[in-house]
DNA sequence: GGTCTTTCACAGAG
DNA sequence: CCTCTGTGAAAGAC
């Protein structure tokens, strides 16, 4: 058994060796006006085991507080084959234990008395908590404060997974909804959809929004520090922010175990004059006294989500950072939001502000150790872009080892080594496939769409009627199979359906890293569903890939890629009679490519089993389903700097890192 | 449990 | 650039 960990002793890191995942039910039951903690609230603490595979593991420990002071605390007594594998089973379970409310509200429960500190006893075949869960609608924000850490590599892999799907959903969701209505209305017509909102109230009534039933103190699970948001509302989706739009969230007293508000994450956006953001120190105004123009029109009063604060730094609780940015290249939104860590309250005063009414001011400092802000990162790259060399006097090999074949350049990074590997290729922008493909199969199919291509046109027509390009040049639905418009089309180069076959729009960087060796990232903010580069090689028949199989060379294998162009736009768990487009089968591709000699940016992507960038298959410049392009696609935001990863689809022996990059 | 109020949205117009 | 406006939605307060 282990101990319980007191509000001041807080490991923040998770560590990535950590194999004992613990959550921490938080219940800051003070005595009213209560003195700073110096001590640590002294309870036994219960271990629950459970061994049915789930988001904890088995080796997985649930720590709480009980809800009183000085009571004895029974040894507790488990059986050990009551077990549940989720987590809300625990946190209701615990719930129905410690709290009459529930009780009131659902009259089946069997929940003793909260002072006696016993567990309920539940039925082996878990009909109770099963039953709890299903009467209880989630439409409303759990009261539980829950800190969640030292996940294993396991958990934190699952719920990386977990957030990533359900904001691709969410993406998918915004962009489908937002060409669905310039479908109908004509593309510029009127005030433009808010595809931000359709798409999260359409998750919401689907109960597809994270993390409502706890409201978690600390880090999300599958969020890391510099991960991007481009609305308000997908914070809200994932849990890492609650509030549509004030900058404070919060558990409201009411709430409260102790009938104290208790505060849990920030947006700093600059939406109040008197916020003072140097990095690792910000000067928080809080909120409130201002009209509608926000100018700050009255005093502040100490209610709200400034008590909230006020509190937060009481109980030395630490807060959840976001910087929301404005106007930054390439984002889809007018803002970009990146999460920056955790940071604790260390001052709070009421102070004159410089319309001259009073506001409150919170200081907070961000926690030592943590990985670099996002938001430094983000203007780091902001220079990059634009002047590499001020910045980063050493360490370029190229600034363009495309020698201007790709529309943007492709830089190349070297500051730990003398390794000089990447110059020594050739360098291969586009896929160039055996004569035989381009006489296959008919060549003539085009669209005659003059004037561009609009909805109903062919190249439509082959994508199961619909482009499979937003007007941004975003995916919209992962397809098996992409039917761009080529050489056989009368539309014109700008057509919404040449996306992949126009190469990167963003700056591409290979760099060689400690851990991964030679790797690749984007100076560019790249946006989920982006298209990002072809994945080129010289194109072998599967006999020409025997014999260069003997020889010892490391093919590409295009069928061994995870298919995870079907999660891309799969929208059946939001819409129950959604059933994807018809697509032509395409029979399973039969070609390596060797990318020995000629090779572009992508063969320097790493590979790991969560990966960012996704594998789409194309064609454009002939019709033979058997050799299609090999296209990347953003399969989430991308933050400037970060390492782009994809799933080979390889055997275990292959771990980590594409063998044919470190020969 | 409704209804009201508050809120560091968002996009587009001028 | 800025300011302003309409529409909008979540959730806390009462």
């Amino acid at each position: 058994m282990g101990s319980i960990v007191p509000f001041q002793d807080l490991n923040l890191l998770p560590s990535p060796f950590c194999t004992n995942p613990t959550t921490t039910l938080l219940t800051p039951k003070i005595e009213p006006k209560a003195e700073p903690l110096d001590e640590p609230i002294h309870t036994h603490q219960f271990e629950f085991h459970h061994n049915t595979p789930g988001p904890f593991n088995s080796s997985s420990t649930i720590a709480f507080f009980p809800n009183s002071q000085n009571t004895p605390v029974p040894e507790p007594n488990f059986d050990q084959d009551n077990v549940f594998s989720e987590y809300y089973r625990i946190s209701e379970l615990f719930r129905s234990a410690f709290d009459k409310r529930l009780q009131q509200q659902y009259g089946d429960v069997e929940a003793l008395d909260p002072d006696s500190r016993a567990i309920v006893s539940v039925n082996q075949d878990n009909q109770l908590s099963t039953a709890v869960v299903s009467r209880r609608k989630y439409d409303k924000r759990s009261s539980d404060l829950v800190r969640v850490q030292d996940l294993g590599m396991d958990d934190q892999k699952y719920f990386r997974d977990v957030v990533r799907k359900t904001r691709m959903l969410y993406d998918s969701l915004r962009i489908i909804s937002v060409d669905e209505e310039e479908k109908r209305r004509g593309l510029g017509q009127g005030r433009r959809a808010r595809g931000d909102l359709t798409a999260a109230s359409m998750m919401r009534d689907n109960g597809l929004w994270l993390n409502r039933d706890k409201r978690i103190v600390g880090p999300i699970p599958g969020i890391n520090i510099g991960d991007l948001f481009f609305f308000r509302m997908e914070m809200c989706v994932i849990g890492l922010h609650g509030q549509a739009q004030a900058g404070i969230d919060y558990l409201p007293g009411s709430q409260s175990v102790n009938g104290e508000p208790i505060a849990t994450s920030i947006i700093v956006s600059g939406g109040y004059e008197d916020d003072e953001d140097s990095g690792d120190v910000i000067v928080y105004t809080g909120h409130g006294g201002q009209d509608k123009f926000n100018r700050q029109c009255e005093h502040q009063r100490l209610e709200g989500g400034n008590l909230a604060l006020e509190r937060s730094m009481h109980y030395g609780i630490e807060i959840r950072v976001i910087r929301g940015i404005k106007k930054y290249e390439g984002s889809v939104s007018s803002k970009v939001y990146v999460y920056d860590g955790l940071y604790k309250i260390h001052d709070c005063w009421f102070d004159v502000g410089k319309s001259g009414f009073g506001v409150y001011k919170f200081r907070l400092l961000r926690i030592d150790g943590q990985p670099e802000m996002g938001s430094t990162t983000l203007k780091f790259a902001e220079t990059l872009r634009t002047r590499p060399l001020s910045v980063r006097p050493k360490g370029y090999l190229s600034l363009d080892i495309s020698m201007k074949k790709e529309p943007m350049p492709v830089l190349c990074f070297n500051d730990i080594d003398n390794d000089h590997d990447p110059l020594y290729y050739e360098y291969l922008a586009k896929t160039v496939f055996p004569s035989f493909v381009y006489n296959l199969g008919s060549t003539g199919a085009g669209c005659g769409c003059v004037s561009g291509c609009t909805y109903g046109c062919l190249c439509a027509m082959k994508n199961g009627g619909e482009f499979a390009y937003d007007n941004n040049g975003s995916l919209l639905r992962g397809k098996p199979v992409i039917f761009e418009c080529g050489p056989f089309c009368q539309c014109p180069p700008n057509c919404r359906n040449r996306v992949s076959q126009k190469g990167s729009r963003h700056r591409l960087e290979v760099f060689k890293s400690r851990e991964a060796g030679w790797a690749l990232r984007s100076l560019d903010l790249i946006h989920a569903g982006d298209f990002i580069c072809e994945y080129t090689g010289v194109v072998l028949t599967m006999e020409q890939a025997q014999i260069f199989a003997m020889n010892g060379e490391n093919l590409v294998y295009p069928n061994r890629f995870s298919a995870k162009w079907a999660e891309w736009g799969d929208l059946s768990q939001v819409l129950s009679d959604y059933i994807p487009p018809s697509y032509p089968s395409i029979p399973p591709l039969d070609f390596a490519m060797d990318v020995s000699r000629m090779r572009n940016a992508a063969c320097y992507i790493s590979h790991s089993a969560t990966p960012n960038v996704l594998v789409q298959f194309v064609l454009y410049d002939h019709n033979n389903l058997m050799f299609p392009h090999i296209m990347l696609f953003a399969m989430e935001h991308i933050p400037p700097m970060r390492e782009l990863s994809l799933d080979y689809g390889v055997a275990d022996e292959w771990t980590g890192k594409l063998a044919i990059c470190n020969e």
